[in-house]
RNA sequence: GCCCCCGUAGCUCAGCGGCUAGAGCGACUGCCUUCUAAGCAGUAUGUCGCAGGUUCGAAUCCUGCCGGGGGUGCCA
């Protein structure tokens, strides 16, 4: 349990003890909410619960004719029926109205202990009950290599993963292909002129086709594997099969580039696959059944809005040319993702120029008889690029792009995933390519970095003098930087928490950074490993110390994706 | 026109109802016989875009305005 829902209860108990014995008149509570409030000198968790019930409190005295009391008051009659407990030290009432809370500084020491017996299973949660998720994540068109934008949303949809797999969620990582349409047609006839041009045919690329010279490099590709093979074609024979080589060759480069971030997918899925199998006609057979197919202007329209009161906005299913919209395959794919193969959630990952599609969602979901909640879609902003203050263009039609692969190359997967995931999904990501390389040495995930490292330091030179973990005395850590650095590892949970509620990652870097200058806070004040046999005891006991911030630290990085090294 | 997001220290950004607004970078001053100085200690810096409102309490919620970005039915 977090703490503050343990605190809160603790409150919310010693509350209705007050009624009882009547300290305080009887009413219904509202929820006790307990913060970590932003000042040391305001205690580790707090209430304003007193402040929230003055005047209830007061307006039932005033019945009885009793005089009113001050929320300090109520909050000192709280106070004094707050029950025992382990991890809770001292309570102080502050002046507009605060209960302010004090963990047990021995039972934060002993924490040391635990964490470094129980290692990560220490700070991981059971939020999922075994409950099947699908993270579907970049799922960028397969014309070509990904840009940088895709990075974060590979950076956020993988660390979304690692979230919910640690904390008691079962996790599938899925990449949609949208192997089939407009782009997907232009792709193909433009990777068929450019291995007819290396063959020295005289023909020209489509004129919205793609420029970029990636698509020679396709091209080089089949002409090895297949020779002048291809020639001997008509267009209508070699075009769907340079649709299917060169898919294959794309989903191949895309797995490559997203394994250079430590992106992996458990499943690739084909857009084409659901008019293959049978789905999409399912689906358009069921909606037909429903009524909310009609006909209009030569489209077959579906009827969002009889599932959204608020929108007066239907969708097309098929466009006049006969051709299902983006619409009808989402219809089909998330038919797919929940009944097909019943996930209990899933998690699309989109970037924001997709708000009004993620906002239709719900429509589709509801007709399909599937709860709406079930699917969150976190948007998250775009990435803009600069390289000497220039705005880097990122398009994938403009034949010069900076590719994930490039600025991963440059700045690293480590450097560039915390820093992709430091921002709210909200903001906009904007910077300078040459800053963020010059500054490399002064980058806050090597201070991270350089924390575990230390830490691994000491406990391999520990090892090394043939002292080994044992049970320690922790009653010995007492030092207000020992005690500072298990206060910010017990938060974990928390983030973690809060990270996974809202589908935003970005509070773990800070989180990182803030363990990572305590951790060194304490190693600057507290020395760990002393010749002096009579340091021995508090020497095991900061060990323990060492050996849990070790597993808090290279959880957190786990969690980000981010390497944890042993020396620097 | 309408909808969504953003506007917080010189720069990049956290904080999004709680009691004295933070971090990193940059600036300035000290600190390497001791577990990694990719470090530490200290100093300086903010009308939290503007104006109202709600609340015991607002950077945080509501309304309007200003500035920036995105979206707006047969592309995805």
């Amino acid at each position: 349990m977090l703490l503050p829902h343990l605190f809160a209860d603790l409150i919310q108990q010693a509350t209705r003890t007050a009624q009882k014995k009547g300290d305080l008149p009887t009413f219904a509570l509202p929820e006790v909410t307990v913060t970590r409030p932003r000042h040391t000198d305001q205690g580790d968790l707090s209430t304003a619960l007193p402040l929230q019930i003055i005047r209830a409190v007061n307006e039932a005295r005033k019945e009885k004719g009793d005089s009113p009391l001050s929320p300090v008051q109520v909050g000192e009659m709280i106070a004094r029926r707050l029950p025992g407990h382990p991890a809770l030290g001292r309570a102080e009432v502050a002046k507009p109205g605060f209960i302010n809370l004090r963990l047990h500084s021995g039972w934060v020491a002993a924490q040391a202990g635990a964490i470094a017996r129980q290692g990560a299973d220490y700070f991981r949660l059971d939020l999922g009950r075994g409950q099947r998720v699908q993270v579907e994540f970049v799922s960028a068109n397969p014309t070509g290599p990904l840009h940088f934008g895709s990075a974060r949303n590979a950076a956020i949809g993988d660390t979304l993963a690692r979230l919910h797999e640690h904390n008691g969620f079962q996790v599938q990582r899925e990449y949609y292909i949208n192997d089939r349409g407009a782009q997907t047609d232009i792709f193909a006839e433009t990777l068929w002129r450019r291995y007819q041009q290396l063959h020295g045919v005289a023909v020209e690329i489509p004129a919205d086709g793609y420029p970029g010279a990636y698509m020679i490099d396709y091209a080089r590709r089949i002409q090895a594997d297949h020779g002048a093979a291809l020639l001997a074609l008509s267009d209508a024979e070699a075009i769907p099969r340079c649709r299917s080589l060169g898919l294959g060759l794309v989903t191949a480069e895309l797995a490559d580039d997203l394994a250079r971030m430590r992106v992996f997918f458990d499943h690739w899925f084909s857009e084409q696959s659901l008019y293959e199998d049978g789905t999409f006609d399912h689906v358009s057979a069921l909606l037909r059944d429903q009524e909310d197919l009609y006909v209009k202007d030569g489209a077959v329209w579906f009827r969002a809005s009889k599932y959204l009161p608020k929108s007066d906005r239907d969708e097309v299913f098929i466009r006049a040319n006969g051709e299902p919209g983006y619409y009808a395959s989402d219809i089909a794919y998330h038919y797919n993702k929940f009944i097909l193969r019943g996930f209990d959630r899933v998690i699309d990952v989109w970037a924001v120029d997709h708000q009004n599609q993620a906002a239709r969602m719900p429509a589709m979901l509801k007709a399909l008889g599937i709860d709406p909640d079930r699917l969150a879609i976190p948007l998250y902003d775009l990435v803009t690029l600069r390289r000497g203050g220039v705005e880097v263009r990122l398009s994938k039609r403009s034949g010069d792009i900076i590719t994930l692969r490039e600025v991963v190359a440059e700045v690293g997967a480590d450097a560039a995933r915390f820093l992709l995931l430091s921002h709210s999904n909200e903001a906009r990501i904007d910077f300078d390519l040459d800053l963020a390389v010059a500054q490399n040495a002064e980058n806050p995930v090597y201070y991270v970095q350089y924390a575990h490292a230390r830490v691994a330091s000491i406990l391999r030179k520990a090892a090394a003098e043939g002292l080994e973990l044992s049970d320690a005395d922790t009653d010995l850590l007492a030092h207000p930087a020992e005690l500072a650095l298990l206060q910010k590892m017990l938060e974990l949970p928390e983030v973690v928490s809060e990270a996974i509620a809202r589908l935003a990652p970005h509070a773990l870097p800070h989180y990182a950074l803030e363990l990572a200058r305590i951790f060194t806070k304490f190693y600057d004040a507290c020395r760990v490993l002393s010749d002096d046999p009579a340091d021995q005891a508090l020497t095991q006991a900061r060990l323990t110390l060492v050996q849990a911030t070790k597993t808090c630290l290279a959880y957190v990085l786990d969690l980000i994706g981010v390497d944890a090294p042993q020396s620097m």
